[in-house]
DNA sequence: CGTTTTTGGGACATGAATGTACGATCGCTC
DNA sequence: GAGCGATCGTACATTCATGTCCCAAAAACG
């Protein structure tokens, strides 16, 4: 997000509750409206515009904070530890654990037109890693590899949601599904 | 659809050609106005007013179009036929070649809040069968491989589109992706 | 308790999308 | 080439989201 000086504490708080009200907003529903977020949130639409002046900022500031968590998840599956099928695993499990924040992402690409997929490098690397090593499959490019997680993340919140199965089987089932296309 | 009375043949043609547009342009940009819509189509806005008098009537004919070609997809897959398996990838090959159409269907989840996913009775006795019969995998739920078809086909399609591959790359690599999938 | 910070909530201007209406124009058919 | 169906393009009213301003109330803080 960068904020250039430091905040007071109420108000970190305050930024930080809207963002939050952000994210669950828009991912049920992407086109709506700021005031519909700010009641979210519980503050007055004035309010949200003090933090975050346009709808422009405030997108920009949740693309930037799920960045970072999204940097944070890749970094605790210590992607360079084991072989590429382990890594992977242990990366899809964070992901999973994270995932109503990254269904965003998956939403937000439709919504901006310049936003372009961009291939993580660390990502990339380890799923080469696993096509080297045997534990992951040849026959299917990195790169559709990365771009399946996604998705399978957006169906394990959808199915959570609608199914009356628990959030657990979910997890399990997506992480089963992830790691059955990715073996060799 | 249900158009209650027969149209020219020119006003079918207009007609068909304002929902091929709707669909081509609402899957790249789902807030699109009308006016872009219109264009799309070549024709003026007043003209696809006249066809469809509102937004939610142009949504409307939308989804009753998917839905048919959907349905028309699954006839042609001949789900009884064969193994549980074979009969789904006979149905996911089908839906690949008209993922393009399908690909609104994910995205109009998100915008209209009161509609559910609903499973298709026909697919999910496909899965059954396989479970029953040993070629699908008893450990994922047949609900669960129903509601994974769809992010694959958005998949292939972002994959077409923004990698540097061949369609046929892309819809080799989706077929194979689902198959791993749901094989036992 | 007094001061400062932060929030609430309303008034307002603006712009975009929607929906309606209508006369002019095009193109096909007989 | 006259008639007729269909389209075009424009004008207009309306609604809704956005963004700005401001002041009073509430909360945090020393």
């Amino acid at each position: 997000m960068s904020v250039t000086a430091t905040e007071s504490s109420t108000r970190e708080r305050t930024r930080r509750a809207i963002l939050l009200a952000a994210i669950a907003t828009l991912i049920a529903k992407p086109n709506a409206s700021l005031g519909e977020v700010a009641d979210a949130a519980e503050v007055a639409r004035s309010t949200l515009h003090r933090y975050y002046p346009s709808r422009a900022a405030l997108i920009a500031a949740l693309n930037a904070f799920v960045d970072a968590e999204y940097e944070a998840a890749v970094k605790r599956s210590r992607p360079d530890t084991g072989s590429g099928l382990e890594a992977y695993e242990r990366l899809c499990a964070e992901l999973l654990d994270a995932h109503q924040i990254f269904y965003w992402w998956t939403q937000s690409v439709h919504l901006e037109e310049d936003r372009k997929p961009e291939y993580d490098p660390t990502v990339q690397a380890v799923l080469r890693r696993g096509q080297e090593d045997g534990t992951i499959d040849r026959r299917l490019d990195p790169e559709w590899l990365e771009m399946s997680i996604w998705p399978s993340l957006l169906t394990a919140y959808q199915y959570a949601v609608t199914s009356h199965r628990s959030r657990h089987e979910a997890r399990e089932m997506a992480l089963r599904t992830l790691i059955k296309i990715a073996a060799a």
